[in-house]
RNA sequence: CGGGGCGUAGCGUAGCCCGGUUCAUCGCGCCUGCUUUGGGAGCAGGAGGUCGUAGGUUCGAAUCCUACCGCCCCGACCA
């Protein structure tokens, strides 16, 4: 179906290919349903207009550079379609419009990985829709959002919409349109019973407090040889980690932050850049010393110069167990209301599995996932870069409000593989199959086997129904039975000496396992009525 | 870009540490002939490799050294 040329570079054999093209139709069809145009764009440009947005800074070493010209590989092509954009659409008059293409894009990815699903090529629908106003933007956005579901529904992929915040796009919308993976680059956690998703960088989740204790004991310093991890303390001192407080330093704006979590709770850096509102960074080994004068697995707020941030979970709590800036001991009794001035609480653990979903209380479940679609609001940062400016009724000039929305064609594939096989290899479903039937004929040295099938190819093919014949002379029955379970076209026609004396052959159902006999008569009417 | 691994026939591999008539191994695939033919056949014969590339060390290099190229894995990065 496909082959590797070179890492992140995939050639599409004629199998692979004929899925391709089957879900690039899918799509148009979709896209022009509301209202889209197709554009073919070119995948070389020349540089000067990337400077505009100043993109080509913006990508650095992702996108691919001409050496011998000044022209670049196209990554997108938001800059492609605004200039046309600028040129034409001048009036509220001429909008709104959608403008799409399918067509393949250069990444100069780091790291190619996982095959088809980050390639350095790879084939993208990307639309992108100009409006006049805000209003007229959510319409489209809708229209996309409708369509996706279409798409993804018609190709019957199992997805969820991830309502992402919007990223460094800049956008004021986004939906991620995601299919649970292994393979997958996103980590993301899902509420089966009411849909909630969300990227793990920003999901939230319910989960108890520790609950104020009560008696609220005294400082006291602990000596702790060699306990380092939370479990390890836990263990020493048998207690429920629970009751522990980890503390972890990271560097905001040049000074030290201490964040302090229950348990085994991992601080989620993104919360925490939110919080912080800037870059954060992890303090180094021997930062850790100079600034709480002990080493990391003793670090505590006791005594902490510095701010102090906590998380929701341990809100006001008391009788905590954590480092005492001082290596092999530890502080039990910790009181956050008492023994800490102006502490700050906020969201920043990360969710993991098991844990309540926030809107609905069953289990969340936490995985990764491939992102297959991405729709989001653009707004007019390229519009307004590039000058693509219209009239509005008043005779003012604004610029066009943008929207922009991608599907990874390639994965549309790898993950409709990867939810409809068994061990014995693909099943395609009608829709995307590359043939409807694989016609197998079991002795291509009998001359009345050759003569059956041949005539079966051309009454199944001259009736609009695609065949791929086995006609291999010397490949054996068990070889031509596994490659057609492997291939997975939806329906088999088995050709043999025997049931060909009683003028029949079988047919089997790739996706139930299911076999039968069929009259040659009747093989047509029955391969239409299952292929249906 | 950092760390690790690998490159020997179409594919998968042995040999490399310890250079030399066990040095180019084995399996699959491929070609020819005969037999076999409903879930990956049997017998007989056969073709196929500048050991990633370029230098170097040596009487002698797949084997040791250097550089480069390519691929895989882990990390950083990822509109």
């Amino acid at each position: 179906m496909v082959r590797m040329l070179s890492a992140g570079i995939y050639s599409f054999l004629p199998l692979g290919y004929k899925v391709i093209k089957k879900i690039s139709q899918i799509i148009r069809e979709e896209m022009d349903a509301i209202g889209g145009q197709e554009f073919h764009l070119p995948g070389l440009n020349p540089r000067e207009i990337w400077e505009e947005t100043n993109r080509v800074e913006a990508f650095g070493d992702t996108m691919f550079h001409i050496k011998n010209r000044e022209y670049i590989l196209a990554p997108t092509h938001e800059e492609i379609m605004t200039f046309h954009a600028r040129n034409v659409l001048k009036s509220y008059k001429d909008l709104p419009q959608i403008w799409y293409q399918i067509q393949t894009k250069f990444r100069n990815e780091a790291r190619p990985r996982s095959g088809v699903i980050r390639g350095r090529q790879f084939l993208m629908k990307d639309s992108y829709s100009f409006d006049a106003t805000g209003e007229e933007l959510d319409k489209s956005y809708s229209l996309h959002d409708k369509a996706y579901r279409n798409i993804f529904d018609r190709c019957d992929l199992k997805y969820f919409v991830v309502g992402a915040s919007s990223g460094a796009m800049g956008g004021t919308g986004s939906e991620e349109f995601m299919v649970k993976s292994d393979a997958g680059e996103d980590t993301v956690a899902y509420c089966e019973h009411c849909g909630y998703a969300a990227n793990v960088e920003v999901a939230q989740s319910k989960i108890q407090s520790k609950k104020r204790d009560e008696n609220t004991l005294e400082l006291n310093e602990i000596s702790t040889p060699n306990v380092k991890s939370i479990d390890e303390l836990c263990l020493f001192l048998k207690i429920d980690e629970t009751e522990c407080a980890k503390s972890r330093v990271y560097i905001y704006d040049d000074k030290p932050v201490l964040i302090l979590m229950c348990g085994n709770d991992e601080v989620n850096e993104i919360k925490l850049e939110k919080v912080l509102g800037g870059k954060i960074r992890p303090a180094h080994i021997e930062e850790l010393k100079k600034i709480t004068g002990a080493e990391a697995g003793s670090i505590g707020p006791i005594g902490f110069k510095g701010r102090i941030i906590i998380d929701d979970r341990l809100k006001e709590a008391n009788n905590l167990y954590s480092g005492a800036n001082k290596n092999d001991f530890h502080i039990g009794g910790i009181d956050l209301k008492r023994d800490l001035k102006d502490p700050e609480y906020f969201d920043l653990r990360i969710v993991k599995s098991g844990e309540g979903c926030p809107n609905c209380d069953e289990n969340l479940e936490v995985f990764s996932a491939i992102e297959l679609g991405h729709i989001f609001k653009l707004g007019t940062k390229y519009s307004a870069a590039m000058g693509a400016n219209f009239l509005d009724e008043s005779g003012k000039e604004n610029p066009i409000i943008m929207g922009s929305y991608g599907i990874g064609v390639e994965r549309v594939m790898a993950c409709y593989i990867e939810q409809h096989h068994d061990e014995n290899g693909i099943i395609w479903d009608n829709t995307l199959a590359p043939f409807q039937v694989q016609l197998i004929s079991l002795n291509m040295k009998k001359p009345e086997v050759v003569e059956a099938s041949e005539k079966i190819y051309d009454d199944l093919t001259s009736n609009g129904i695609t065949v791929l014949f086995d006609d291999r002379i010397d490949a054996q029955a068990g070889f031509k039975f596994k490659d057609a379970d492997l291939l997975g076209m939806p329906l088999q026609v088995i050709v043999g000496e025997k049931k060909l004396k009683d003028k029949k052959v079988e047919v089997k159902i790739r996706k139930s396992g299911e076999r039968f006999d069929v009259d040659l008569s009747d093989l047509l009417g029955k391969v239409k009525e299952l292929i249906k």
